[in-house]
DNA sequence: TTAAGTGCAAACGCTTTGCAGTTCA
DNA sequence: TGAACTGCAAAGCGTTTGCACTTAA
């Protein structure tokens, strides 16, 4: 079991869940991609490692890993498929770009000045900032 | 007819494109709600004013509503429903109350920082943001 | 007159669910 | 042992599409 893997069992356990086959699967292929994946992009990786596993099982352990916090669900993308990624706190927002399609990650202090000015101004207690900025990318615009 | 449908018949007819009955209805019910309706909700009150539209064509104003800047979808909520609401220049961003369920609509200018922010340093031109902070608005909080 | 637009019904893509059987603490 | 978990297949939801008919300009 990997390092990353045992944190999982950990995580799970205190929830008082178990490690499954189906579970590490998922979080294998999540946590060793470098971007993004949509379930179905998962859901085929997890299948040509381990075919046995399930499609549903797919969704199950990434609604569960969404619950526990350990990863992040965004609807990028022009489809209606969602997007999924670790959660990673130091993970700001996206930017899409409308003629290639690609997807940036972008780090600075902006989601964290939001989240400031509202419990400030506004008495909102913000516990999750979904920033998608759509464009054109600096290759793709003129 | 009133003076926001003969904008919006000028809007299609710059486009070639017609004002109808269906476009009609689908623009006075969004125009004149005061909150984002989904495409169902919308759907519905159409149907109340004219039973004969049908749903396909509600989405497809919508869709044409919003490819001429009319209108603005935004996946709002805990359900995979759009939500729609006119597309006003400054509108900026929502915060949604994941206990109450409400959704506020915020003026700032976080919006304008952000593109200006991202054309300098990232040379990424901005055409859209969506910026959507779920948490626990001043009622909900403790 | 005729391209644009519609209703209808069927299909679509993504996701969830009920259930009966399996597995891990 | 018993609750957690799974695979399977079917249904669910929101939305889109092909087609023959209708309508606005």
């Amino acid at each position: 079991m990997t390092s990353s893997a045992s944190d999982l069992k950990a995580a799970l356990a205190v929830a008082g869940l178990r490690l499954t086959g189906p579970r590490l699967a998922v979080w294998e292929v999540v946590s060793s991609a470098s971007d993004h994946m949509t379930a179905d992009e998962i859901a085929s990786e997890v299948g040509r490692v381990d075919p046995t596993v399930n499609r549903s099982s797919v969704y199950r352990s990434l609604a569960l890993f969404d619950e526990l916090g350990l990863m992040r669900q965004s609807s990028l993308g022009p489809t209606d498929a969602s997007h999924w990624e670790l959660a990673h706190p130091d993970e700001q927002f996206h930017m899409r770009c409308e003629s290639c399609g690609s997807v940036e990650h972008h780090t600075g202090d902006l989601v964290d000045r939001v989240r400031d000015h509202l419990a400030g101004d506004h008495g909102f207690q913000a516990t999750r900032v979904d920033l998608l900025v759509t464009g054109l990318c600096r290759n793709c615009h003129p």
